[in-house]
DNA sequence: GTACAATCGGAGTTTCCGCTCCGCATCCGA
DNA sequence: TCGGATGCGGAGCGGAAACTCCGATTGTAC
């Protein structure tokens, strides 16, 4: 991450001029909408707006650099709850932490839903990282007792993106979250058993 | 709904014109996403462009109208259920139902965030009316146990919202849907919900 | 049938935004 | 310190899309 893509190492400043603007844009999509200009990101990153196109040659260079740099977060948050003493509180923490992000970062329901598409070069590339972290955050749980056993890493993972989008609009996040936990704990039995029992 | 905001009588082609109008918006809309332009939507509804500006002086008034047409359809949806024989499968058939239209089209997912929320002038009318369908539609399926009875209708409607944003982004709707059904039933309360609820 | 008003159509205007280009500034190796 | 290479800044280009305006057209009352 400290060379152009042609290989050369970049100057000092280059690279720190790399780093505004990333968190500029980070900040400026996050309270925008990924629709926010790119103007806004080189004026909030205090530099020119050619700088922001010679280090993103396209808007959406930029917004997908943004988005990696998310999942590769939120991939390092659930490999270090991996090892975390209760696998059901990890991952149930993991759940509603990010839930909460995305309440007010719009920008991470955009990277979670992406992350489940994918079809993006880079992402392509991190979005399974983040889909393995869950995975083994979910196996855990799942070996424990806490969740469901018939479920994989994608349905969480898509799950997640509804949870997080739904939460960012409505008010009350907390109970739909606690409808989703309770959805995604062992069930009694299938659909049409538990039905048929009451 | 068939005169201007003056009051005036609208003539017969005018009106006839603002249904295709109405109709083509939906199309487009549901098809390439609300970014689609009014261009477009005259296009499709074999117009000239000043057409369609008369009639919704602005797109936002046109996305608007078009939301709102959706809203309706959706409220009269539930409202037809709300007499069925099975309470229960009323509502989770009502449910799936309004998550596998948004699978295809976008627009629904916009329409029932927008619901949630309102803030928006005309959809502040029809929005209570969705969530007044579904709010009966729901009690009688907690009356007949079917559904828990600790959630209302703000509840329902942004987890419909969640569940259809993520059945239209990612493959797998099923699945994502069952976990949301088993969340919506009565728990029967594991020994960690009991825990955790206490 | 006629006249008038309402409506239509679509070229043109305005605004906005992604992106380019190139003279100037800055860095860094020798 | 000095010179070449690398990076910076921001005016400006191109195009897309929302919206306007007015002559042509069409519906409707009499």
């Amino acid at each position: 991450m400290t060379t152009t893509s042609s290989g050369k190492p970049l100057r000092a400043d280059a690279l720190r001029n790399r780093a505004k603007v990333l968190a500029a844009a980070e900040d400026v999509f996050a309270a925008q909408g990924t629709s926010a200009s790119t103007e806004e990101v080189a004026r909030r990153a205090g530099v020119g707006i050619g700088t922001v196109f010679r280090h993103f040659p396209t808007k959406e260079s930029l917004l997908e650099a943004v988005l990696v740099a998310l999942l590769e977060r939120l991939a390092a948050q659930a490999r270090d709850l991996a090892s975390a003493a209760d696998p059901g509180e990890a991952f149930f923490g993991f759940f509603a932490r990010v839930v909460a992000q995305a309440a007010t970062k719009q920008a991470v329901t955009d990277a979670l839903a992406e992350a489940g598409v994918d079809a993006r070069e880079a992402t392509g590339r991190t979005g399974p990282d983040v889909k393995a972290a869950i995975g083994t955050l979910l196996e855990r749980a799942q070996r424990a007792g806490a969740v469901r056993a018939d479920i994989g890493p994608s349905e969480v993972t898509a799950l997640l993106a509804g949870i997080s989008y739904a939460a960012g609009r409505a008010g009350g996040s907390d109970d739909v979250l606690r409808i989703a936990f309770d959805g995604l704990r062992p069930q009694g039995g299938t659909a049409d058993q538990a039905a048929a029992r009451r």
